[in-house]
DNA sequence: CGTAATTTTGACGCGCGTCAAAGCTTGTGG
DNA sequence: CCACAAGCTTTGACGCGCGTCAAAATTACG
């Protein structure tokens, strides 16, 4: 897990390594890269050093340069109001990139802060622009991905403006399952890196609201909970609120989670 | 407005026509493509019968191998649930793109159905992407509609998820008329192409709030409609409500429209 | 011109937002 | 390592917005 910008040597293994534990392989895994195409990309990722808690990646409106995968951590995204209200637009988990919303304007619509100590790689938009001309392959896993982000924002856009608060919660905490097993993790028992509130404010419910949430889904035995601690111990029933028909297979796309 | 299938000859006369009256000027305006440029793209641009009323451009699950341009008419995005119950993604006006979301799979995760007499240009994907790969500024500006979709599907998704059901309606028919001035039509005076049920769905809001939202905006003398007809009256309350502080300025980007 | 679908209107109840206050964490400095 | 402060979370009380049911009025369409 170490992200020093070890010089040069065994870059194909820094970026399998990259690729496997951190998120890039979203952009080159799918895909048939040969060696040498590897190398390439993995020449233009940058490694940057950890972010802290409550730190930025970057600003509403800080100029764009890049697009970022979570490697560890987690990161969220917001936009704020006029009055100054912070709205979060999503929550990245490690392996999921941020930034692309940035590539219309050319600076970032939203801004992205860390959850938790977290440590993202870099990677320059214009040279990985220039590569997918050079790269059919990439080009298309590029598209793929912000294809996928255009459909699971709608999906869960719909799913947030038609549902129960109750729902509401269901989805989410089975989407955060979905993308940590992804990673390898137990999808039944994790911890939550954002808190209550940024929670609510997510989905769009009063903290209150999610509290009681918490509560009532605790009490009917669908979860445990213990501060950020959570275990999912009814998935069935969690899964019939979401009304998750689609999506159920565990992970066969770009990935699973919000953008 | 002739959308017949012009055969071959005056190609980039018909491709600046198609960009100017339909929709790819949101790919090809925006970049500064040279005369041999637009004639290749030109190229893979196929015109196609009107789509009727209520008929399908694609429906879920069907194979992906084309973006669509709406030219003239409208067209509704829709999933259905597993109930089969119809869930409106978005609806799209001329000049907006629709399919994008189907990149990643390969097959159209939203069905997309015709609100009124409908023309639109196909854009194969496989023959746009061979094509963005030799023409750096189209890959760019697909990249950018993509992005600009993503964005804009983040920022409507939490305009809904959180506010009234009055601030809902506020925001659409500001984002419908912004679209409808992008077209060279009046901003403050259009026909709705989508019944009020539909919008009620789209808005996750039920039809009966719907209905009363249109007599309490009549009332205050915010908007005059009288069937599909609909004209603003009261613009700066309407964005009081709608609360928009982005997106002020008209026009400057890729498109305005929710993906 | 008649039948079906959509829209409108009213009555009613509940989910969830709001306000207020009491625990409980988290972080900082002594 | 403890103490205190600031923030976050929980709990309760209460009211309103909007969903739901039901039925009338209007519009769409063959």
């Amino acid at each position: 897990m170490s992200d020093q910008p070890n010089p040069g040597e065994f870059r194909v293994a820094r970026l399998r390594s990259a690729c496997n534990d951190c998120g890039l392989v979203q952009l080159c895994l799918p895909v048939s890269l040969d060696s040498a195409d590897v190398d390439q990309l993995d020449q233009i990722v940058q490694p940057r050093r950890p972010i802290k808690r409550h730190e930025h990646l970057y600003r509403t409106g800080d100029g764009f340069g890049a697009i970022y995968v979570v490697r560890t951590g987690a990161l969220k995204t917001y936009t704020l109001s006029e009055g100054g209200e912070e709205q979060i637009m999503g929550f990245h988990l490690p392996g999921e990139v941020v930034g692309l919303d940035a590539i219309n304007e050319g600076s970032h619509p939203c801004g992205a802060q860390a959850l938790e100590t977290t440590t993202v790689c870099e990677v320059p938009f214009e040279r990985l622009e220039a590569l997918s001309t050079r790269i059919p392959g990439l080009q298309r896993q590029l598209l793929r991905l912000m294809s996928k982000e255009i459909f699971s924002d709608h999906e869960m856009l719909h799913a947030l403006a038609n549902r129960s608060a109750e729902e509401r919660l269901a989805i989410v905490l089975l989407s955060l399952s979905k993308r940590f097993a992804r990673r390898g993790l137990s999808p039944w028992r994790f911890r939550l890196p954002m808190s209550r509130s940024e929670l609510s404010n997510y989905l769009g419910v009063a903290p209150e609201t999610m509290s009681r949430l918490f509560r009532r889904f605790q009490e009917r035995g669908w979860i445990a909970s213990h501060g950020k601690e959570l275990s999912l111990e009814d998935v069935r029933t969690l899964r019939n609120l979401a009304g998750q028909s689609r999506n159920e297979t565990p992970d066969r796309d770009v990935h699973s989670g919000r953008g």
